[in-house]
RNA sequence: GUCCCGUUCGUCUAGUCUGGCCUAGGACCCUAGAUUUUCAUUCUAGUAACAGGGGUUCAACUCCCCUACGGGAUACCA
C-alpha cells in the first residue's frame, strides 16, 4: 500500500514483481492472495504480470517478465560476470556444516553468527578437486571486510552498519535459483526502479544489497523500511494470531474493502491530526513517505470495525443493496432476487447503520424469511407481561382487517415502491393502496388507545413475538416489511402458547 | 551473544526535523447523559499519555547522553 501510494504521489510508475524463487512458499494460492487481495484493495500496478483491477487492466510494462523464476537467465548473465569480476565466489559448504559452524559459534559466545569464510580463499585447483568428487556447489558474495556501510533510508534517516556485521550470503543455490538478495538486485537494476518501500524486517538486506550495487557499478534505489504490524501481544503479526485474517476472508466476509485500506493505511501514518477517515485520492494527496511512523502499530479490529460501519452507513441504500448482493441472496430461494428488489432494498435500507459487514445482513434480517425462534431477551419481554397474549390476538384482528402489502416469498405488489424504508418522522406519507408504516402506526395507537396499553409496554412484547427478538429496526417498519400473513401467524401463535 | 531500530492516553495517532502558541489535540475503546417504541444511528460530556534519569537552555514532549523496556536482523526464506 505504502509502495502504491509513493508511486502515485510521486506520479511514478507503480511495479509488482513477483519474487517466487522460494518455490514451497511461492504457491498458486498465494498469487491468488496477492492478485486477489491488490485488487480488492483497488491497489492497481502499472506494470508487472496481467490481472484485471477495478475494471482497468493491469500489468504489462517494458521491462518484464516480472515473474522471478521466467528471470533466470538474466541471474546467471550477472552471476557469471560477478564471478569473473572476483565478487562472488563458489563455496562448496554443506548446508549441514553451515548448521554446526553456527552451532559452534553460538556455544562459544561469538559476536558474530553467520558464515565463516571456509570457501572464499579456495584455489582453482581446490575448487577442480571438489568437482571431481562431484561435490555441488552455491555461488557466495564476497563481502568486503570490515567497512563500514552508511545508507540513508527515507523513513530512517542516516543508518550506518559494520560489514563485520554480514557474512558472505548465499547468492545463487546449487541448482541456479537465486536467492532475494540477489535476484532483488538485479531486476532493481534491469526495471529501473527507483524507490523501494518494504518491511523493517529487510533493513540488513537493503545493506547487503547496497554492497551488491556498488560491486555492479550502481547506486542502489532509494530504500524506505516502514514498521512491522504487531499482534495484541506486540510481536509481529502473523496469520496464526487469532483474529487476524487474510485479505480475501476479510473480502469474503464482506469488510468494505475502502475500510480496510483506509484502516491499514492508519497503521504507521495518520492523514491529518483530526481526521482518520479519507479516500485513496485524498491519501494520494497527502503522503510523504518520510511521515510513516518508525514505530510498530498494534493491529486493533475494534477500530477496524468502526471504519466499516462508518463506510457501510456512508452508502445510499442503492449503493449499498448491490454491495450486499452475495450474502443477501446466498440466503434467499433462488430467483428472488430480481424478483425482489423493492423489498431487498427496503431490508437493507433498515439493517444499513446495523452492520459492521456485509455479510451480517442475512442474518439479522433472518426473521423476515423464517418464523424465528425467540431469544432469550424477546422470551422475557413476552413472559414478564402475560396480558400480552391478548394483545397479539387483539393487534392480529386489527391487521386483519388493514389492506397490508404480503409477506415474503409472495409477491408484494407495489408496496415497497411506493413505501422506501427506513421511514423518516417528518416526510411526508406516501400514497399507497398499501398500509403504510405512518398507517400502522395509527391503527397500533389506535388499539393501544381503545385498550388502555400503554404504548412503550405494547411494542416489547409484540415485536418479540414478531421478530424473535428485541433488536431491529423501528416498530412500524418491522410490521410493514413482515407483511400481513406472517404478522396474523407468528402473532396467533404465540397468543395461543 | 552481536548489530540495528524504536518508546506520547489501554489502542491508532497529531505535535518532535525548524525548543516557547502543549495547563499535550483528534480517533477507537470504555463510562455517563440526551434523542427514541427496542437495537442501532446521531449528539453532548467524562476518564486516560510525553518510559526513567542526567545534561544543554531563560525555556524541552521537542536537542544530547545514559539506563530500562520492546522489536527486528543475524537462512542454500522473503
Amino acid at each position: 500500500m505504502y509502495n502504491w501510494a509513493l508511486a502515485r504521489s510521486l506520479g511514478g510508475t507503480f511495479v509488482l514483481r513477483i519474487e517466487d524463487t522460494d518455490r514451497a512458499r511461492s504457491t498458486d494460492e498465494s498469487l491468488k492472495i496477492i492478485f486477489g487481495g491488490l485488487a480488492w484493495l483497488g491497489i492497481d500496478w502499472d506494470e508487472g504480470p496481467d490481472f484485471e483491477v477495478a475494471g482497468k487492466q493491469c500489468g504489462g510494462g517494458d521491462y518484464g517478465p516480472y515473474f522471478q523464476m521466467e528471470r533466470l537467465d538474466r541471474y546467471e548473465v550477472v552471476a557469471e560476470q560477478l564471478l569473473a569480476a572476483g565478487h562472488a565466489y563458489r563455496c562448496f559448504c554443506t548446508p549441514e556444516r553451515m548448521d554446526e559452524v553456527r552451532a559452534k559459534q553460538k556455544a562459544n559466545k561469538s559476536a558474530f553468527l553467520g558464515y565463516d569464510g571456509h570457501c572464499r580463499n579456495l584455489t582453482d585447483a581446490d575448487r577442480a578437486a571438489l568437482d571431481a568428487k562431484g561435490v555441488s556447489s552455491n555461488l557466495r558474495f564476497r563481502m568486503p571486510r570490515d567497512r563500514v556501510v552508511k545508507v540513508t533510508d527515507l523513513i530512517r534517516g542516516e543508518v550506518e552498519v559494520n560489514t563485520k556485521q554480514l557474512d558472505d550470503w548465499v547468492m545463487v543455490r546449487p541448482d541456479g535459483v537465486p536467492l532475494y538478495n540477489f535476484a532483488c538486485v538485479v531486476d532493481d537494476l534491469d526495471m529501473k526502479i527507483t524507490h523501494v518501500v518494504r518491511g523493517e524486517e529487510h533493513f540488513l538486506n537493503g545493506i547487503k544489497q547496497t554492497v551488491l550495487f556498488e560491486a555492479l557499478g550502481h547506486e542502489s534505489p532509494q530504500f524506505a523500511h516502514i514498521p512491522l504490524i504487531f499482534n495484541q501481544k506486540g510481536a509481529k503479526l502473523s496469520k496464526r494470531d487469532p483474529g487476524v485474517k487474510s485479505t480475501l476472508e476479510y473480502r469474503d466476509l464482506g469488510y468494505p474493502p475502502e475500510a480496510v485500506f483506509n484502516y491499514i493505511a492508519l497503521l504507521g501514518w495518520g492523514f491529518s491530526a483530526d481526521r482518520d477517515v479519507f479516500t485513496k485520492e485524498e491519501m494520494v494527496a497527502a503522503f510523504k513517505i518520510s511521515s510513516v511512523g518508525k514505530a510498530p502499530a498494534k493491529f486493533d479490529s475494534d477500530k477496524l470495525h468502526w471504519m466499516c460501519g462508518e463506510y457501510i452507513r456512508k452508502w445510499s441504500v442503492d449503493e449499498c443493496l448491490p454491495r450486499s448482493r452475495q450474502w443477501l441472496e446466498a440466503a434467499l430461494p433462488r430467483g428472488s432476487w430480481d424478483s425482489h428488489q423493492g423489498f431487498l432494498r427496503n431490508v437493507v435500507a433498515c439493517y444499513q447503520e446495523r452492520v459492521v459487514v456485509l455479510s451480517e445482513f442475512p442474518d439479522k434480517a433472518q426473521w423476515l424469511f423464517a418464523d424465528p425462534e425467540l431469544d432469550e431477551q424477546a422470551a422475557k419481554a413476552i413472559k414478564k407481561r402475560p396480558e400480552c397474549k391478548a394483545w397479539f390476538t387483539g393487534f392480529a384482528d386489527v391487521l386483519e382487517a388493514l389492506p397490508m402489502a404480503s409477506s415474503f416469498p409472495a409477491a408484494r405488489g407495489d408496496a415497497d415502491e411506493a413505501v422506501r424504508l427506513p421511514t423518516a418522522e417528518d416526510a411526508d406519507e406516501p400514497a399507497s393502496t398499501f398500509a403504510t408504516p405512518a398507517a400502522l402506526e395509527r391503527a397500533a395507537r389506535a388499539y393501544t388507545e381503545a385498550n388502555d396499553i400503554k404504548f412503550g409496554h405494547f411494542v416489547g412484547p409484540v415485536r418479540a413475538a414478531l421478530t424473535g427478538t428485541n433488536k431491529g429496526p423501528g416498530f412500524f417498519d418491522v410490521v410493514f416489511l413482515l407483511g400481513k400473513e406472517a404478522c396474523l401467524r407468528r402473532l396467533r401463535k404465540l397468543a395461543h402458547t
